[in-house]
DNA sequence: TATAGCCGGATTATCGATAATTCCGCTATA
DNA sequence: TATAGCGGAATTATCGATAATCCGGCTATA
């Protein structure tokens, strides 16, 4: 038996209209075309795709799913827009959870610790360099590549849930952020990792995490 | 200025019909109407609820983004079949989850410990009947109560995520479950509240929630 | 002036029908 | 018999149009 293209699961884009259209909008928030508060008008949307209403409300309600989009009856959808408490929140959860899975994850991590301190040197290099946005992406894949190790599929499920707020957070408010030390701190997360002291791994993981913004204190929203 | 409804943002069912629908066909999954893996085609119920097939996409869609069916491209929409080392998986970040949530919410509480307390009579109550179902939606709601009063908005909607695993684990694995001390283990985590004693609270909660199920060992699925 | 209520434009929600895709059984072929 | 390839039924994805709802501005009234 041939299995042509062996996707996990989770494929990414199906072929559907839809699919693709949800790629494009997602696309467009994430680069910040589409800036968080923006109404998203189905129709106009639907006329720029040559295509019907349909697909579209699809791909919005993927995005909704996706927590990057909200909607509501009758009133529309808008990219969502992150309070700086909601991201602490997020922030803090996603610690716990890459704990968990450092600890968990026992030796597992050792097949992509190679990869691993790619993705940290790249942070380090866009840190050097203030490029936010390279930052961004490097930093988003150093931190998948642990919770993808620990083989739980919830648990990067959960994870998944919560990252597109990080996704936005230095594109959005780089300024908040001490890019040069965090960066520094991937190095340190790779080499506890390389040394098998996971739960130590773990430790620093979840302050680093935690600790990603800066200035986070009483001002809400 | 007169706010006739005010639901918390979150509002549970909206008046559209797709809501209306989405709403009964949880219920049917929850109690068991619609089994796991059962196929769900989008004409069939749209005739029995005498509507067209889009508010039935709706309606599924949004199932799917609470992650009770799924659904593939061209192929249709099932209930999600939850296989026992998810539910595992589930638990044991939930119990890390609701660990948070009570070392986080201070005194926050104390406005609900009777209401926690009751909850926790009604599942000891439930227990003794072998009621699993009534069990089922105490043991929830107990839960639930020390999420919400921690305050964590994002706290709360994660671990919702996750809750379905759990809502629909007494229903169908309710042989699994040591129904008896789990209870009794809920009114020990309340009198730790009652005593102010978070951390401590935390600890039984994230043993009680990630020990709940009997004889998940080696086999998987 | 201030305000309740109505009107019209804009947008979402739903409709009924059609196109696209999958699934499964059948047949022809070797 | 075993199997590749072809229908055709079943189902999803999309279409174009209509109904339902919201929002802002306008008007009449006090």
């Amino acid at each position: 038996m041939l299995h042509s293209t062996d996707k996990p699961e989770h494929a990414k884009s199906k072929n559907c209209a839809s699919d693709r259209i949800k790629d494009v909008i997602l696309q467009r928030i994430c680069d910040g075309t589409y800036a968080p508060g923006q109404k998203l008008v189905e129709l106009q949307i639907a006329k720029e795709f040559a295509t019907s209403q349909a697909p579209i409300r699809e791909a919005l309600s993927q995005l909704e799913a996706m927590r990057v989009v909200e909607t509501q009856p009758y009133k529309g959808t808008r990219v969502r827009e992150v309070s700086r408490r909601e991201m602490q929140e997020c922030l803090e959860i996603r610690g716990l959870l890459e704990q968990l899975a450092a600890e968990k994850m026992g030796d597992l991590i050792l097949p992509r610790i190679d990869e691993l301190r790619e993705r940290a040197n790249e942070t380090v290099c866009a840190a050097r360099e203030r490029d936010s946005q390279k930052y961004g992406l490097s930093n988003i894949e150093f931190h998948r590549i642990i919770v993808e190790a620990c083989g739980n599929e919830t648990l990067l499920m959960v994870w998944e849930m919560i990252a597109p707020e990080t996704r936005m957070l230095s594109f959005a408010h780089n300024n908040l952020i001490n890019l040069e030390r965090c960066a520094h701190e991937h190095l340190e997360i790779t080499d506890a990792f390389a040394e098998h002291d996971n739960r130590y791994a773990g430790k620093l993981l979840k302050l680093h995490t935690e600790s990603v913004l800066i200035g986070v204190g009483s001002s809400a929203s």
